[in-house]
RNA sequence: GCCCCCAUCGUCUAGUGGCCUAGGACGCCGGCCUCUCACGCCGGAAACAGGGGUUCGAGUCCCCUUGGGGGCGCCA
């Protein structure tokens, strides 16, 4: 068999949301699976609403994604001339013609068509009308579908999939303007591109039975087609703007990684047995059509949280760290936080102190964002600003205990083991429960009433700001 | 309206005629661990849409119904 490839063709109207980019991780993994390639080609033959900013984002989006494809981005648009050659083709050779009927006529004709229970496709009055250029009304070309027989798709995914020749339309294969339509070049480009594989949302069936008759006219023969089913909001419709439209670099912002976003949308109408992690080499070694499932799934921010929180845990710290500073720069809300957690991870002993953190801290955090939170107190400055919950624990009784254990701390050694020993010593010979002393210890420290282990945190910290922290809690007594 | 697709716990899914008293994961509930929160561990509730066939035997095959979804542009 010859070399797989797939592409992945996205239309630059907007950025790079969820469907797509399980759509372009699809054709990526089955690229690699195969060793293939993926190409990218940006579907903007609609002048009016292809976006430069569209196009950037869907590159970078992909990029963040960790998706990769062969050579240049190929830009449909730049390719017009040679779909027109193709489209002169097909009406020269009798197989398509020209249309005078206007976008008016046609409305009607589609209303009426409705009314009446039937489809509502094209009536093709000006099938056999002969008309051609130059003519007094604008003309569009038309391909002629055939009148009898069925178009059969032979889906990967989705099975035998049959349309009667009845049912199907005229399509308008130019514009009035003589610019190609989307299902003319998508065909030509996936032809010339050698494509073999295409693998896109379900949403596309239709419009693989209109391709694969543009296909047989032109004599070629369709590559493979995957149409994978759509995914849906928790409403079960079709994923859209009223969901929150999300693009990818949204779940960036939210502070997903990108292994765990793969991972997620893998699992989304694909499973391998009850596998539920997945590093990317094995995706790669288990991906297939195959085990794609046919039904729509919907989007779960539960599940990508816990399979994020899973990646959270298990990275190693020196790639989740590099995934943090990262993610700093896009972080949503906490932007004042976040400048300064990069400012403190600039310096050597900053980007030290984190580390020696990380183990503790990722533990607790399901996303990037969250342990930017988490981590807060690493990044402040004193004085803490101390959060309700925290305030409350030093407001009854907190800092009287602080400003006994104080002294305690300030002659013990500063080793996790030592501070321990002593400070559960304090708490027995108080008669305290440890929660007791570790709380408003918590408290004053990290300006929180949640952190990872006390002892943790006081090494972390060091000597000198732990004692300040205490201290600047026990001068408020 | 017309065409096409889909249908197992709330959600993602395993299941390819007997291994199913239907498995896993997320979420949920209870417990353990415990300096907080997480993690981890233990336990629990929770599904084959309905009806007909086929078969010795059906979640698995066929048909119908119902429900859901997608498409029907001089958008892609």
């Amino acid at each position: 068999m010859s070399k797989i490839i797939t592409r992945f063709a996205p239309s630059p109207t907007g950025f790079l949301h969820i469907g797509g980019a399980r759509t372009a991780l699809f054709n990526w993994l089955f690229a690699k699976h195969h060793g293939g390639e993926m190409l990218l080609r940006i579907e903007d033959t609609d002048r009016e609403r292809s976006t430069k900013e569209a196009h950037e984002a869907i590159i970078e989006g992909l990029k963040w994604l960790g998706l990769d494809w062969r050579g240049e981005p190929v830009s449909q648009f730049s390719r017009v001339e040679r779909h027109k050659e193709i489209v002169q083709r097909l009406v020269d050779e009798g197989k398509a013609y020209y249309c005078q009927c206007s976008p008016e006529e046609l409305a009607a004709m589609r209303e009426q068509a409705r009314a009446e229970g039937r489809p509502m496709t094209y009536d093709r009055r000006c099938r056999d009308l002969g008309l051609c250029p130059p003519h007094e009304k604008p003309l569009v070309v038309r391909f002629k579908a055939p009148r009898e027989g069925e178009i059969v798709i032979d889906d990967a995914v989705q099975g035998r999939v049959e349309f009667k020749a009845q049912a199907m339309d005229d399509l308008v294969i130019a514009r009035a303007d003589g610019t190609p339509t989307y299902n003319l070049a998508v065909v030509v480009d996936d032809h010339d591109m050698g494509v073999t594989h295409i693998i896109r949302g379900a949403d596309h069936l239709t419009n693989a039975a209109r391709q694969t008759m543009i296909y047989e006219a032109l004599g070629w023969t369709p590559p493979r087609m995957a149409h994978i089913p759509l995914i849906h909001g928790p409403d079960g419709a079709k994923l859209s703007k009223r969901h929150g439209a999300l693009g990818v670099e949204a779940y960036r912002a939210m502070g997903y990684l990108p292994e765990a976003l793969r991972n997620y949308l893998a699992r989304l109408g694909w499973s391998h047995g009850d596998e539920e992690i997945f590093t990317t080499e094995q995706l790669i070694e288990w991906f297939g059509v195959e085990a794609i499932g046919k039904s729509a799934a919907r989007f779960d921010f539960a599940k990508l949280e816990s399979v994020n929180g899973w990646w959270m845990r298990n990275l190693d710290d020196e790639t989740l760290l590099r995934r943090f500073i990262e993610f700093l720069p896009h972080a949503e809300d906490d932007a004042e936080l976040a400048k300064a957690a990069l400012k403190v991870l600039e310096t050597d002993e900053g980007r030290a102190r984190f580390a020696a953190s990380l183990p503790g801290l990722k533990e607790r955090a399901k996303t990037l964002k969250e342990l930017l939170s988490l981590a807060g107190y690493l990044f402040a400055a004193r004085p803490l600003t101390v959060i309700p919950k925290a305030e409350k624990i030093l407001r009854n009784g907190g800092r009287e205990v602080l400003a006994r254990l104080l002294p305690v701390l300030e002659r013990t050694d500063w080793r996790e083991e030592a501070l321990e020993e002593a400070v559960k010593a304090f708490a027995e010979s108080n008669e305290l429960k440890l929660g007791k002393v570790a709380q408003p210890l918590r408290a004053a420290l990290t300006g929180s009433n949640v952190s990872p282990g006390i002892f943790e945190v006081l090494v972390a910290l060091g000597r000198e700001e732990s004692l300040a922290r205490i201290a600047d809690q026990v001068r408020d007594a």
